[in-house]
DNA sequence: GCTATGCTGTGAGCGCGTTCACAGTGTGTG
DNA sequence: CACACACTGTGAACGCGCTCACAGCATAGC
């Protein structure tokens, strides 16, 4: 059974933006695509489209390529849970209110059912259909709502006592903003996501190739 | 000379974060840092710190490790420009605002200093204390303002052609945050960050490790 | 003074994601 | 009917970042 294994991080990551890819496609009326022509779009090699299009467990044919409906069939299947997954947001500043009001009902398999913040300004609305719980009852709500996916955008110093009280209310992903590496229980899974980081790297290869 | 050859993104990265991590260390009073300490709190290995700290041109001593503040200036040898750069941002959106707030003054070798958008909203106006530019301007803004990095907060299918006047006007690093591939000349370094896809990564692997 | 300790710096080796290159296959063409 | 063609699927090889393990060395303890 294909879609049992457990694959690459990198390659969940091509999957997902294939997804996107296809979407575009699709509405434009396209029935079928090539390794070659998702492999410009997306940046990489067609070689490695088809290797990834392997692990989905799905398979074109070398005269009409791969059906793009079937193709985003293979990747819902790989990429969504069958009911969805719940999702809290902690931290509602700056970021994290932009990173809500964008998932807010877009994706319809991450369902963002609850917001926490330690402003008791904040704590008690609504914000973007979603309602903001103090921080305080992160392990209770998270528990209570069955939360397996955790956005934290929280400053730095508070990251990771909300990621334990995450923890404990059975969260199994963590995508954090702060730039903190996370001490986490085995098979609770984290992604950094530190957009400091990024931006100086970038600054480093634009002096590195520009001169 | 240790600080002219160009090395791999992903120490860029991690020797970005070091310099977070060591701050907070100087911060608290701390002069002598060893790389085990620098590893668990990167969450790397401490013969990756060590490999890393040696392609600065840095050497600590066996006895007393790692002088914090001359490992952050060999840091700051690394990743800044003498005379610092300048970013512009392009697309205000939720995003781009939250971006802007953050990071506006807050870093001296990266000035912030220019936006622009498509809303006449918003061109014209000072946001978070940069002005704001009609999308029109881009080429011109980013040369006569000696922009070498661009920030794209544009919804996707505007990326490139933004992309593309900002490269015309000189930009040679662009942290993207659509998602789509952009294409670029040689020598322009493109780093994606793509929310959506980290969040189906941590989605994926929440449901693969907890079951 | 002599051994034990614990750190840095680094050559060597490993693992893994990626790429190469080609066999397999059906279709279009003369 | 035979050949050329284009694309998929994949074993094998590659490359590169990372880790391992240890030499070198100064200090601490006895
Ligand atoms: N905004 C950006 O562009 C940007 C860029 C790089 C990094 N980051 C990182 O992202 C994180 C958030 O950034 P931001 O700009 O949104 O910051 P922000 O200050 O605007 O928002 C932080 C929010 O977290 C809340 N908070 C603080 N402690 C809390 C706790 N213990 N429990 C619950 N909520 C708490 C605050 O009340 C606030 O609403 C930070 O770690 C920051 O370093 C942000
Ligand atoms: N906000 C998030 O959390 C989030 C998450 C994932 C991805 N993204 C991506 O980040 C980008 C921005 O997201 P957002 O939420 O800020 O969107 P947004 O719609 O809030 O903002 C987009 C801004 O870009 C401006 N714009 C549009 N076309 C332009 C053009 N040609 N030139 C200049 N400006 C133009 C718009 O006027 C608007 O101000 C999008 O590509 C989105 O896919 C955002």
């Amino acid at each position: 059974m294909p879609g049992s294994a457990v694959v690459a991080a990198e390659t969940v990551g091509r999957v997902s933006l294939y997804r996107v890819l296809l979407s575009g496609l699709q509405q434009a009326g396209i029935k079928g695509v090539f390794s070659h022509q998702l492999s410009t779009s997306a940046g990489v090699s067609a070689a490695q489209v088809r290797r990834d299009i392997i692990t989905l467990g799905y398979s074109g044919s070398p005269q009409h390529g791969y059906d793009v409906a079937e193709l985003i069939e293979s990747i819902d299947n790989f990429l969504d849970a069958p009911d969805g997954q719940n999702v809290a947001l902690v931290g509602v500043g700056n970021l994290g209110r932009a990173v809500a009001s964008y998932f807010a009902g877009r994706r319809p398999k991450l369902r963002l059912v609850a917001l926490f913040d330690i402003d008791p300004e904040k704590s008690g609305r609504v914000i973007c259909g979603v309602r903001c719980y103090p921080q305080e009852k992160i392990t209770e709500v998270v528990r209570s709502e069955r939360v397996s996916i955790v956005i934290l955008g929280v400053p730095a110093p508070a990251a990771q006592a909300v990621a334990d009280a995450c923890v404990a209310g059975g969260a199994r992903g963590i995508l954090n903003f702060a730039p903190v590496a996370l001490r986490v229980p085995p098979g609770v899974y984290v992604e950094n996501l530190d957009m400091a980081r990024s931006l100086e790297k970038v600054a480093y290869f634009a002096r590195k190739a520009g001169g």
